[in-house]
Order: C-alpha cells, then sequence, then structure tokens
DNA sequence: GCGATGTTTCGATTAGCATCGAACTATGAA
DNA sequence: TTCATAGTTCGATGCTAATCGAAACATCGC
C-alpha cells in the first residue's frame, strides 16, 4: 500500500482494448455518438454504455446529451497528450495491431470504416478533394463542402439536399491508422461509397470489411480522383 | 477492429495494482532489486517476478543481472514522461488512494515505509541531515554519508561498520508521496529508525504502519533533528 | 563441497470484469 | 397517438489474469 495518485485506475480505464479503440476514434477530434463508439469498438451498445460510463466516470471522457443522441468528446489536452505518448511507446516497442494475414492487403486497400471508404483509396479520394478545392478546412476542424464540390457530387449522382436534412454531420474527417492520413467519413463518404456500390464499381465481400473494386471501376474511380485542379 | 499502435496493451500492464505500485517506486530514479519491488508493490516475490517479466517484455522496464540481484529501472524518458502524466490526470481527477480515515493523519505524520521512517516526521529527517550536510549528494543520484555525518550517527548509538558491511546500499532516497518531498532509505534510514525504537522514542502500532511517538520522543527527536548547521 | 538468499517456473485457485440478451426509458418522427 | 431509434439497466455467463504455495534454479559466502 502506498499512497500518491492512483495511476493504475486511470491506465486501466485505457487498458481495456474495446475502451481503447474508443479513445483513439475519438483522438481524431470530433464527437462521436455511443453507437459510433460502439462500432469503432467492435462491441454491442450495451457493452459500449458500460465502458463509456466508466470512462467519463474517470475523466477520461466528457459526454454531451443532445437530443437522443450522446456525444463524446476526450476530457482534456492532458487526455490527449497522455494517448499520443502511449501511442509513441506502443508503436517503438513494436506493439501494434495491424493484421498479417492474406486479407491484409486488400484490406489496406479499400475497406469499409464504419460506413464510408477507408483505406488507401479512401484517402485518395480524400486528398483529391481538397487538392481540387471540391471541399475546404474551416477554422475550428469543421470541413465544407465549397460550391463546386456541390456541384461535382451533384453531378456524380448523389442527392444533396437529401443528405443535408440528416442529422448527421455532412463532412467529417476520419484517422486512417493503416494510412497515417484521414479520410472521408460523414454523410458525404457514406453518400458516396454508396454510389460506388450502386454503380457497380466495387462489391462489399461478405462477412469482411472489404471492399472489392472491379477492374473497370477500379479505372473509373482514379479517373474521376486522380485529376489535378486545373485538368 | 482497427489498426494502429496498440495502446491497450501498454496500458493494461500500467493498469494492474501492483505493476503501478512497482513503476511509482522506479520513478524515483534509482534501480531496485525484484525483490524490493515486491515489498513496495505488497506482493509475493513469485508473482512480483511474473509481473516484471511481462513489465520487460513490454519494454516498460529494463532489468539488469548483477550477481543474485536483479535491479530494475523505468525504461526511458518516454516511460517517465508518460507515468508523469498519469499522475497528473489521476490526480486531478480525484484518483488518489490515499487514506481517509482515523488513521490518516497519523500515517501522515510518521510511519514506516518498508522498514525506514516516511512521512512528515521522515522527511523533516532527510532534509535536516541535508541541511547541516551529514549527507551530500553526489552526482549520479547517490547519496554519501558525510565525514561529519559519520560522527553524528555513531554518537547517536549506531553500529555504523556493521552496517557498512550489508550489501545493502548504506543510503538511499525514497519518494514520499504523502509529502512529495525524499525521506531517507538503505540500511542507514532503518538502522535510525531502529535505533529511535529502541530508545523507546516511538514503537509501531500493530496491525499498522503507524510509527507512533511519545511526547518524549517527539520532543527528543525534534531537538536533533531541527538544529540548524551552525547552532 | 554446504547452506543461505534471491529469483523463476509450475500448477491450481480465485476473483474481477468484459460481454451480451432482454427488457426498459427517452427522444424524435409521422 | 404510434412507431422507430438511441441509450441504459439488469442479470447471467465465461474468460482472462492476478495470486500464491511448492519446488526448482542460480549465486554468493563459507
Amino acid at each position: 500500500m502506498k499512497e500518491g495518485p492512483d495511476i493504475a485506475r486511470v491506465a486501466a480505464l485505457i487498458g481495456d482494448p474495446a475502451r481503447a479503440n474508443m479513445l483513439t476514434a475519438l483522438m481524431a477530434g470530433r464527437a462521436l455518438t455511443a453507437t459510433e463508439l460502439a462500432q469503432e469498438a467492435g462491441v454491442t451498445a450495451q457493452t459500449a454504455s458500460s465502458h463509456l460510463a466508466k470512462l467519463q466516470e474517470g475523466g477520461i471522457v466528457e459526454g454531451r446529451k443532445q437530443g437522443r443522441h450522446r456525444y463524446f468528446t476526450l476530457g482534456n489536452a492532458d487526455i490527449v497528450e497522455l494517448l499520443e505518448t502511449l501511442m509513441g511507446i506502443a508503436q517503438r516497442t513494436g506493439h501494434n495491431r495491424v493484421r498479417t494475414g492474406p486479407k491484409d492487403p486488400a484490406l489496406r486497400k479499400a475497406r469499409i470504416c464504419y460506413d464510408h471508404l477507408a483505406g488507401e483509396m479512401g484517402v485518395a479520394l480524400f486528398e483529391n478533394l481538397q487538392q481540387r478545392q471540391l471541399v475546404s478546412f474551416e477554422p475550428g476542424g469543421d470541413i465544407k463542402l465549397t460550391d463546386a464540390g456541390a456541384g461535382f457530387v451533384t453531378a456524380f449522382g448523389l442527392d444533396l439536399d437529401h443528405m443535408r436534412q440528416l442529422r448527421r454531420p455532412l463532412c467529417r474527417e476520419c484517422l486512417d491508422w493503416s494510412m497515417r492520413r484521414s479520410h472521408l467519413a460523414g454523410a458525404l463518404g457514406a453518400g458516396l461509397l454508396q454510389r460506388m456500390l450502386d454503380l457497380g464499381w466495387a462489391r462489399r465481400l461478405r462477412d469482411s470489411r472489404v471492399v472489392d473494386f472491379t477492374p473497370t471501376g477500379e479505372r473509373a474511380f482514379y479517373d474521376l480522383f486522380s485529376s489535378l485542379p486545373n485538368s
């Protein structure tokens, strides 16, 4: 028995895989709902609720109730610093969770992240949209669809008015840990992926997060999302 | 399932109370043996061995074998930074392990830390020895008993030659978390406490770490350890 | 060589906690 | 109102990991 700050309690809160996944997801800086965090962690809503209660009790996260949602964010800057230090140590000591199996290359290339496109192609898409100024970063970290961007996605076949009516944010940044870059989430990210599936460019593999592009679809994808700002 | 550094594994290593106690003890910066760490953590040597193997495997601590001892230190500066951040958060969120009972004031005042005196009186003793230059800090963090110090403790009734023969370091610094200052451990720290008990200045309370000073003993203590360098 | 001390391995036990199904509450939509 | 979705609570289950006793192993002092 020793006196002093009880670091074990705090560390144990982060030490559970499900909770660590939630916190990693929150590192992107955006508030996420309990259900979204449950998906990120790969657990049911009940389990997530229990975890979030503990994290909140421990001051690791803060929760705001808005309507029937509860949005969670990281507690404060100390927590962010702690998680970043933790990530650095985990990486340096070779503790990463990257899967090394046959599915891995496919997963790195294109996969579902919740309901939008992640992996190399997801990152390529998002960065192309930025380069062409179809989306823009706002002060505060928000992402906005520009007027040119609105025209672009409408031409691509998305119902922008419908998407704007959803309570969900239109554009959201999502950290892609396999790439160390961001990709596009939010209603627009989901809409773009859905449209590609509808167009037959790709299909989801059963019981997997892999998004399998057809050769034709992949060509069409890079035709559309490799063009330069001026071309 | 997410990719990225596996922060859960590292955090879980720190999240066990026994391991957290060991790491807290190592924060003082000195290498400690497996047995000492077992005492700090309040577990048996077998359990400590298992914990230390895990901490070493995870890169949190490093172990050097010297003779039949194994000395452990914290892995590197990142780990220290991590633990410090952790302590700050734990303290700010009110997660400290300080007992709040009737015994608490007594514990803060004077208690046993392994086998030497801790708490307010332990810190006062150590700081007085420093002020009077009876002990001195060496480069590298070691603490040395000066010639004047050797005369002082001999006059107090300690068998210095005998203590020097022990394989245990004579002077060792020990972080006192209730005071946030150091007190004196090592063979000398243990010897000084034992001498006070022998002199009848104080006695140990049963089933407690409290050291109970008699009024006479407390007066004698402060007579001896409040004097200034020049007086 | 011998005994003593420090450390590790093995095996068995136990306790804590993550997990989920089912039922319940709360908010918003129609 | 009724239905749907988001979130929580409760209870039961199962797995993981901490713990310790006993014994083996290692090293020192003799």
